[in-house]
RNA sequence: UCCCCCUUAGUUCAGUUGGUAGAACGGUGGACUGUUAAUCCAUAUGUCGCUGGUUCAAGUCCAGCAGGGGGAGCCA
């Protein structure tokens, strides 16, 4: 029977049962009695199995004692309880076919010792097979998952919108261009500027720096939607918070404020936080013990506690007040700094923080304005130790209001017809927020550089791989 | 893009006031053991990131470049 090993460990198949597994050797132990142990993960827990082979097996002496880590194996034997501690199962091996050496065990990367992730990022190629990215691996999938798996349990749809557009959605940013024009040979118009109408769509597009403006359209129609796919941004950041690609969830919400935004999003993320805690006890306790002591607890107080939810203008009072000197003044009107905002979520409340109601000056024309004329219902989350992890806003639905907007801000306002239709044809109040993805995945984990939590990073200089 | 720091064996690091390199782990060989990142003994391994400069002499000092990290800005 063939088996994973997650499930072989699980003793699933039941005890003395005949199993084969297959998979990649972690270590190898001799016993000169005869016998060797020999650890095999395939990804699926944590915990590699233990496969335990005496001399009798054919190939011991020409293969078994000279496996090294890395090396890909079949092992077939019976499923029993283990005679050693620290495992409840093991394989007493009748038969252990090689599929794949390792070339060169001296200079094979991953040895079973803790790597710098900045030795890892550099083998990319083979870093799922140590401990830390495989555990960031399943906790990653499993946060995908329970978003997937909350949307749906809540009545919304998950809608496929584009990866490239014509439009810079939200000013967003630095965009990529996406072009099949010889860009040694660029065609020109009579005036001397690249001439777009030759290339693939007949004019300038880009990759999608967010799927909200589309997402919008199929909220006035669906009521409840989300986008959840790689977004893109050309910017010149380089931090550990920040991917050139990187993975958003988007929900749109139709008939609903701020204040239902918000608890949307704090019930989402009670919800997946909580999904990681059931589903991946082994991987949070690897990074309780090796990455951060503190992120099981930190999870259990986000599920457990109510997010803060603070006014724009309350926070710029309690910055002022607080007794602590910062680089950047303090004064209503100002955008937050790293440094406000880790006061705010770290010091001043210490749990997840919903700013709310900015200025309108600092945020995007699409966010409603306030009745008060000087701000916009937006929000954002922030996180101790990772800052804004949700950003998002009550959606403008008054067409003249979002006219003005999109003039005082220098918008050309013929670029947004169809958004605009959306509220000339039977508009409503709606909100939405955009939670980055790997941001989330780093801060269930503890691990502190985005890079390190999605499979190959692309960041300024660099697309190895 | 700006500021600061780092780059020595396969890996993690040490290397004094400048005098041409060490440890641990990993590899290999052996001993021992139902072992657990096993243990013990033996053993091999380096264009000291690259280029240039100062010096009798540079891993060490200086400059430039490259790669990496931390912080800032931009944001998710």
């Amino acid at each position: 029977m063939l088996v994973s090993i997650v499930d072989a460990l699980a003793g699933k198949p039941g005890v003395g049962e005949q199993v084969t597994v297959q998979g990649w050797v972690r270590t190898r132990r001799d016993s000169k009695a005869g016998l060797s142990f020999v650890n095999i993960h395939d990804g699926s827990c944590f915990n590699p199995i233990q496969a335990v082979v005496d001399n009798n097996v054919a190939n011991y002496e020409s293969e078994v004692v000279k496996l090294t880590a890395g090396c890909s194996v079949k092992v077939t034997g019976k499923l029993v309880e283990s005679q050693g501690k620290g495992q409840s199962f093991e394989i007493q091996a009748t038969a252990v076919e090689v599929l794949g050496w390792v070339d060169d065990p001296d200079t094979y990367p991953i040895q079973p010792k803790p790597h710098s992730v900045e030795f890892l990022r550099e083998n990319a190629h083979l870093r799922a097979r140590t401990n830390l990215i495989g555990a960031v691996t399943r906790v990653r999938n499993c946060l995908a998952q329970a978003i997937h798996r909350f949307m749906h349990e809540q009545g919304f749809f998950w809608i496929h919108t584009p990866i490239i557009t014509a439009s810079d959605a939200e000013g967003a940013g630095e965009m990529f261009r996406v072009s099949t024009l010889d860009m040694t040979n660029l065609p020109k118009d009579d005036k001397g500027n690249i001439d777009y109408s030759e290339d693939f769509f007949g004019k300038e597009s880009f990759l999608t720096v967010s799927g909200q403006l589309n997402v919008e359209t199929y909220c006035m129609a669906m009521s409840k939607v989300y986008t959840f796919g790689p977004t893109f941004r050309a910017e010149n950041s380089n931090t550990s918070r920040h991917l050139a690609e990187f993975w958003m969830v988007e929900p749109e919400i139709a008939f609903a404020n701020l204040s239902d935004n918000a608890d949307l999003a704090e019930a989402m993320m009670k919800y997946i936080f909580k999904a990681v805690l059931d589903e991946c006890a082994d991987d949070m306790a690897f990074f309780q013990q090796r990455v951060d002591k503190d992120c099981i607890n930190r999870l259990e107080n986000v599920i457990n506690h109510n997010f803060e939810r603070m006014d724009y203008t309350d926070v710029i009072e309690v910055l002022k007040k607080a007794d602590k000197k910062f680089e950047y003044p303090v004064e209503w009107g100002i955008d937050l700094q790293s440094e406000h905002e880790r006061y705010i979520a770290e010091e001043y409340v210490g749990r997840p923080t919903v700013v709310m109601n900015y200025p309108k000056d600092i945020k995007a024309f699409y966010m409603r304005l306030n009745d008060d004329g000087k701000t916009v219902a937006a929000m954002d989350v922030l996180a101790p130790g990772i800052g804004e992890i949700i950003g998002g806003a009550q959606r403008e639905e008054r067409l003249d209001v979002l006219d003005k907007r999109i003039e005082e801000m220098g918008l050309p306002a013929e670029d947004y017809w169809w958004y605009r239709d959306l509220r000339r044809y039977g508009t409503v109040p709606h909100a939405g927020f955009g939670l980055g993805f790997d941001r989330c995945v780093s801060y269930v984990t503890g691990v502190q550089n985005i890079r390190d939590v999605i499979p190959f990073p692309r960041v300024p200089n660099n697309v190895k791989f």
